[in-house]
RNA sequence: GGGAGCUUAGCUCAGCUGGGAGAGCACCUGCCUUACAAGCAGGGGGUCAUAGGUUCGAGCCCUAUAGUUCCCACCA
């Protein structure tokens, strides 16, 4: 205990956070083991991105995250925080790729086999930094049960989920319009496009009707995909193009007969009325070719580079294309306008690139089977939604749901495990590759060169990860996860996801709750970004303020699912916080005894203070604890902030100081075990948000745990519940408040000590008594006197009257009465507002008639509260202006 | 086109099932009071976007409007 008087003046985290951390680890304390005699508490972690670094929104998803889980542990639940890490098929490629170019090296040079040597060289340099920052911000996960999307286990529950929705028909190969990433090389799920508004072109050509001197005039924003047109469409009710339906127009450029034919898809009042139809470069187009039975012409490559079906144009990028396209037409004089228009185009959310929309053989995974149930999972309530609004944004997506393309042209991923025969072309789908060809017997298979949606993967993660397919113990005792915490903007990717297959696959739900957060932007509300340069890194933050103070100003003052400012300002005062409770934890061990003893504290000599505090405490911890089972992280942290700030510092200090400085005081030993348990409790509640500090101080106070991450959750205890002594010390607080308010109006010097005359009745008068010494260390009281009226009391005294009592403090030569009287006068008027205020109330019929006899109650009691002081008030008033 | 959020003090934001408007920062005044100046004490500042409605009672519930942000859809 001696070393602990010697606490460093202010705190520093560097100290702290890595040799606890280091601690925690070793002694097992965030390994869970399935336990029959407690209750599971589990969530798995968002996997981050092997290439990722640890950013703002990391640290607010996993600060959530791990308060939930330290809470939970501390309230004896066996809680998994189970942590692990994702391939990201596409974005670990392109990373390898650009550093691979930077070598003058290119994945066709290198080979399939080469490449992923790379790539796992990759994952094993790279992928232990985010979990080594991850572990930075005090996250208490299981490491032990680290997992990785590769991994030999997961790779067999996507092998197993693959083949099994394919057997039972929800996969299926097929050719259609997919969204396709020229830069990437691969196609990508509609999830995956962003769409940005951009100024376009809205380009009106002449296309020639075969054998007559007429032409129809067709509006397109992509004049290069005309290349690939294999009709004209018309609506059937336009009376313009009536004459013109079934008839051949002559595709400039391409020489090409094409029909104009009739399908309601086409908006009459939009451009001309008059669509080229390509059906190989248009999702809807492509709609309209199926109907009507037309050719599909691409006419670009996979780098969206003119392809030989598009004649001269052939070797020309898109956008090179669609210059010398306009540049020909217009020359031949079937250019009729060009008009401004802004319209929407879809982007790869990796690289931003435009995306081309082409027809291509890919695999798909059959929505509609998987959504039903899906939906109904959140409509009946197995699923919540925290907050609740975002399930609407779920079901929007859910019942609006298109087929999921899910293969990939990349190597790093899960392949896909279907194999062709060289021989008879036979496609076999299969958990390993068949010896021979089920179909003709030859040996020649190859595998489908493709792999899989890395949110393939992700979708089994809640289960995946417990050791499924496999019927293992975890499995059993962990699924399903309780709460799952992640931002809105990854609803679609990943929770919509994993939803639907921990249903099909586990037949049960993947977890109860989501909790959604929203997005941390920088100071002036703009989304942390890359190209902007304005991302906070929080690994910064944490080196300059600590961890703890990171993870308060991530928590405090945030309601869930919204967006939230981050700046300096708003750390360094969660950092004033720690520092706060550092010297709280200073004052009390300073004047704890070398040879204190709790166990011959007597409870019966608990002094209204005491029991105050205690009884604030008590009320705090069913407070927060029915907040944080609410998910109000940022409510329940308010209210420590305050506890601690406001009640525990300010007041409770401050009101026990003259017994402690007193080495006489009977009384002193129960009011060093009261700093030490209310700390404590308090501490333990704010382990949750800031684990390392109060780690720290915990470890200095005295109490029988090894550790405060695995103390018990404090209860609420019916037997620390005072609500008399709450009262009195309203009283006293109320009255020292009074007296020092009325010192600065009426500038009275600090220092100037003052006689106090209080006019009581009997019950205030004995608690007034009793704390005269409150009133001489906190309200410069040099004499303090209490009687049952106001005899003798000066005339020039400054008055304030409280709930309960008046106070008269005689200032002699500083005051002025003028002065005094408007002060005064300031106090009626307020008064005069509540009153006004409660006797509206009370003298409405419907209120005393409609409202609860509690509410009402409350208002009479108001009203003589007020009224007994505006008396007394009014009393001294009158007396002065006599 | 559809949907959601936001609008509360100078700034950034809380405000749980409707019952006397809050915090942090900033500002003003006074304090180095032996835990903390990263602090203490005191103070100023808000027709809770607007207009209706429900209710005894609305920052909170309903409707409409305005401004703002975002998501989805993608009429070429």
């Amino acid at each position: 205990m001696e070393e602990t008087n010697n606490l460093a003046k202010t705190y520093d985290p560097a100290q702290v956070e890595d040799r606890l951390y280091a601690e925690w680890v070793k002694k097992g304390y965030f390994h869970a083991v399935p336990d029959k005699n407690k209750t599971p508490y589990t969530i798995v972690i968002p996997p981050p991105n092997i290439t990722g670094q640890l950013h703002m929104g990391h640290a607010l998803d996993n600060t959530l995250q791990d308060t939930l889980i330290r809470w939970k542990r501390m309230q004896g639940y066996c809680a998994l925080w189970l942590p692990g890490t994702d391939h990201a098929s596409i974005a670990t490629e392109a990373k390898i790729v650009e550093a691979m170019a930077r070598e003058g090296i290119t994945k066709d040079m290198l080979g399939r086999e080469k490449f992923l040597e790379r790539a796992w060289e990759w994952k094993r340099v790279y992928g232990g930094r985010i979990v080594e920052q991850l572990k930075k911000l005090g996250s208490s996960c299981d490491w032990e049960r680290e997992r990785f999307t590769m991994d030999e286990g997961l790779s067999k529950a996507v092998l197993e989920v693959f083949v099994k929705l394919y057997e039972k028909g929800l996969i299926y190969r097929g050719d259609r319009i997919i969204n396709w990433c020229p830069k990437c090389c691969t196609s990508i799920s509609d999830a995956e496009v962003e769409y940005e508004e951009q100024e376009g072109n809205f380009w009106h050509l002449k296309y020639p009707v075969k054998d007559s001197d007429e032409f129809i005039i067709v509006a397109t924003t992509r004049p290069e995909t005309m290349l690939g047109d294999t009709a004209v469409a018309v609506n059937p009710e336009d009376e313009r193009y009536a004459a013109m339906i079934g008839k051949t127009v002559l595709l400039p450029l391409m020489n090409r007969e094409i029909p104009i034919i009739a399908d309601s898809y086409v908006d009459k009042e939009f451009g001309t009325g008059a669509v080229k139809i390509t059906p190989a470069h248009d999702p809807n187009d492509f709609e309209v070719g199926l109907r009507h039975n037309l050719p599909q012409i691409r006419v670009m490559d996979d780098t969206a580079k003119m392809n030989e079906a598009a004649g001269k144009y052939q070797g020309l990028d898109r956008y090179e294309a669609r210059k010398q396209i306009v540049e020909d037409l217009k020359a031949l004089g079937l250019l009729v306008k060009i008009e401004g228009h802004k319209h929407n185009v879809g982007t790869c959310y990796r690289c931003r690139t435009v995306i081309e929309p082409i027809m291509s053989r890919q695999w798909f995974v059959k929505m509609k089977p998987l959504a039903e149930p899906a939906i109904e999972a959140v409509r009946n309530g197995t699923i919540k939604f925290v907050p609740e609004r975002f399930s609407k944004i779920y079901y929007n997506w859910m019942e609006n749901i298109q087929d999921w393309c899910i293969s990939r042209q990349l190597w790093w991923g899960h392949r896909i495990p279907a194999y062709y025969c060289q021989e008879c072309g036979a496609m076999t789908v299969g958990r390993e590759m068949p010896d021979v060809c089920p179909k003709c017997g030859s040996k020649r298979l190859k595998q489908d060169p493709d792999t899989l949606d890395t949110w393939f993967s992700s979708a089994l993660w809640p289960f995946s990860t417990l050791g499924w397919p496999d019927k293992t113990e975890d499995l059993e005792y962990f699924y399903p996860t309780n709460v799952l915490v992640t931002g809105y903007d990854i609803i679609f990717f990943w929770v919509a996801r994993m939803i639907f297959s921990g249903l099909e696959h586990m037949g049960k739900e993947p977890f109860k709750y989501v909790f959604i957060h929203g997005i941390v932007r920088d100071a002036q509300g703009r989304k942390m970004s890359k190209s902007l340069g304005n991302g906070i890194d929080p690994l910064e933050i944490i080196s300059q303020y600590g961890t703890d103070a990171l993870r308060f100003a991530l928590t405090i003052g945030n309601s869930p699912g919204n967006d939230q400012r981050f700046s300096p300002e708003k750390v360094e005062s969660s950092r004033n916080f720690a520092n706060k409770i550092w010297n709280a934890t200073r004052f009390v061990l300073m004047n704890f005894d070398e040879n204190i003893d709790f166990s011959r504290v007597d409870s019966s000599k608990f002094t209204a203070p005491d029991k105050w505090i205690l009884s604030r405490v008590n009320t705090l911890i069913a407070e927060v604890t029915e907040n944080l089972e609410n998910f109000e992280l940022g409510v329940a942290l308010q209210k420590i902030y305050e506890f601690i700030w406001e009640e525990f510092c300010d007041w409770y200090i401050e009101l026990v100081k003259p017994r402690l400085f007193d080495r006489e005081d009977d009384t002193r030993l129960e009011a060093q075990y009261v700093l030490n348990y209310v700390l404590g409790t308090a501490m333990k509640l704010l382990h949750p948000y800031m684990p390392f500090i109060t780690e720290e101080i915990y470890r200095h106070l005295i109490n029988e745990d090894e550790s405060i991450m695995i103390s018990a959750w404090p209860k609420y205890d019916g037997k620390l519940h005072f609500p008399e002594a709450e009262k009195d010390m309203q009283l006293v607080m109320d009255a020292i408040k009074a007296v020092r308010n009325i010192k600065v109006e009426m500038n009275v010097p600090p220092s100037r000590k003052n006689k106090l005359i209080f006019v009581a009745g009997a019950s205030e008068a004995g608690v007034i008594s009793s704390g005269r010494k409150f009133f001489e260390r906190l309200a410069g009281a040099s004499e303090i006197i209490v009687q049952a009226d106001k005899a003798g009391i000066p005339s020039d005294a400054v008055a304030a009257v409280i709930p309960g009592a008046e106070i008269y403090i005689p200032l002699e030569d500083l005051v002025d009465i003028a002065k005094e009287i408007e002060r005064l006068e300031k106090e009626k008027a307020g008064l005069e507002k509540e009153l006004e205020r409660v006797n509206g109330k009370l003298g409405n019929e419907g209120f005393v008639a409609k409202a609860p006899p509690k509410v009402i109650e409350e208002e009479r009691a108001k009203k003589a509260k007020y009224t007994e002081m505006y008396d007394k008030l009014m009393e001294r008033l009158n007396g002065l202006k006599r």
